[in-house]
DNA sequence: TTGTAAGCGTTATCAC
DNA sequence: GTGATAACGCTTACAA
């Protein structure tokens, strides 16, 4: 900088303005964009931000980016992020909490603008003025939460398979046994068969059982060609999956005999025109919105600490709209 | 810092040495230690950058982590970052060379230790000493590029299909139209067959063509209940998933009559127990730390301007391994 | 409007 | 081994 205001015979001030689009004549301001330009001048960005005391970096805290789910939110936050003139700091913690800790320490030390965070952690406790946002994990009134709408997803996932002609139906849920927002799926579906006096069961496992138990629990509800079961909502588009598959092998018919709906909304390779199952699809890019909105606005205190978004169903071939 | 010193009644540079493990009077390094803990004390990263002009910040800049073989590669990169005490700012293009180059930019005021990427942009200079890998695209003998073994992974796809019993030979290719070490898929496979006179077919396609000129060249070669060829190698499994199903859609038979081989060894939802197709499978995470490692070489102008890892074959569902 | 100088939190140098 | 001091590149009062 110092050499550009000599190349440009200004003040070192004066190139600073330049830089920082604070008024100055215009001749000076030509001489030193010049000046910068034939020196190949480029702003260091640690002198700003240890002027500033901050910067425009927000870290992203996530299990990993092998899941779709995750790999599409971690898409669109880094879309959104550049967008708003942000760079993003990507951490993944395998759901190790104590991964999670060091990052959010180490993105502390790093004096980023924020954290978004997907974590598995029960207890968690920011205790600085650090923007932080949440997703899928509802910690405490001071930490703002966005997900989307589990509970009406749930919901919608009943009423589609009812208006299906579904009327024995399953609740299918594999997932972490750290509690979550994503819990309510269940409880959504559960409530709206109670309400419509729908049969229902309901099967739980959790990761660490492997998915072979739900495969089991299947197995002792099918006799000869047939399933207790024709409508059936699975927690995730990755449990649909394989549940359809695992019907399939065992001689079942889907979607003819049995209707599957699962939820997220993930298509095979990411591309549009191949959903992989029929769905609850969350609004990933409307979440990541949601939760940069929230981070970054300046008075997050006035921030809801739980945004729930709607989520919209999604035909993919395990169900029967051909018969609607 | 400051503060540090005060309640640790040390002075400035005291403290400073023991956060830089800079051996220390074991009474001073306590007193040190105890006041950094309880004031709270973190070092700041970005003072720390100034002065050393560097950081231990790597960009990763790629088109985007929705599909799978990207999400992947961030996945492990990021991993492997971690691992060796670097953070990972990622940047997504969308292929689109203005951005890639916005970001190159950007990466150099941020004082990057390095840059890790896999772009689209046909020309690419990188003027400054800065340590940059390339993924899959190959630039110059100056720019260290990493990737499978696409040629020997081509060939390999067409032995294994011979040796499943196929003699008439397809292969399918859609990509961009930008040049890259991925091309070199093709021509193994095409290397091979000649060598080996097997009778073998060539189509390709550009991403701007859409899949649709895919399917019109297999419907041309569809008679009945037949198709022209019995072995097909697609330069992706996202093509290879396509065409299986495209195939069985028009009442085709995989893998009894047609065997499919992709490229790249992906699995549903990243789980290893669903692989989406028969392929050759990239060796994702030793691409990624062999970039790293590259990239934070010392000398890395002693590094080999191109890398090729091997790529091994996976049954996955769409070839005949038990006929074997 | 422009120039000057202090200071952000570190690290490195050098007497002590 | 320890402690004062300068310097990294930038921003920002404040003085000109």
């Amino acid at each position: 900088m110092k050499d550009v205001a000599r190349e440009a015979g200004v003040a070192l001030g004066t190139v600073s303005k330049v830089f920082n689009n604070i008024p100055v004549g215009e001749s000076y301001r030509l001489r030193v964009e010049q000046a910068a330009e034939k020196l190949g001048y480029q702003v260091n960005s640690y002198a700003r931000s240890l002027k500033a005391d901050k910067s425009n970096i927000v870290a992203l805290i996530i299990p990993d980016t092998i899941n779709p789910y995750f790999s599409l939110l971690t898409n669109y936050i880094s879309k959104e992020l550049a967008e708003r003139g942000y760079r993003m700091l990507l951490a993944t913690t395998k759901c190790d909490p104590d991964t999670e800790s060091k990052y959010i320490q180490m993105a502390k030390q790093d004096k980023v603008a924020g954290i978004i965070a997907l974590t598995y952690k029960p207890t968690l406790t920011i205790t600085e003025p650090l923007p932080f946002v949440s997703i899928d994990r509802y910690y405490s009134s001071a930490i703002p939460c966005v997900t989307s709408d589990n509970f009406g997803g749930g919901e919608l996932a009943a009423r589609k398979l009812e208006e299906l002609g579904c009327s024995k139906l399953l609740f299918l849920r594999i997932g972490s046994s750290v509690k979550g927002e994503t819990d309510k799926r269940g409880l959504g579906f559960e409530a709206y068969c109670r309400q419509n006096k729908i049969p229902y069961t309901t099967f739980l496992a959790n990761d660490e059982d492997g998915p072979e138990v739900i495969f089991d629990f299947l197995r002792s509800h099918i006799t000869g060609n047939t399933l207790d079961f024709d409508g059936i909502f699975c927690n995730t588009d990755k449990l649909a999956f394989m549940t359809n598959k695992f019907l399939k092998e065992n001689g079942l018919r889907v979607p003819e005999d049995i209707q599957i709906i699962g939820y997220d909304g993930l298509n095979f390779f990411g591309d549009v025109t191949m959903p992989c199952c029929s769905s609850i699809v969350q609004p990933v890019e409307e979440i990541a919105k949601t939760a940069i909105s929230i981070l970054l606005s300046e008075d997050r205190a006035s921030s809801p600490s739980l945004t729930c978004l709607p989520a919209g169903y999604r035909p993919g071939g395990t169900t029967r709209e051909d018969i609607n």
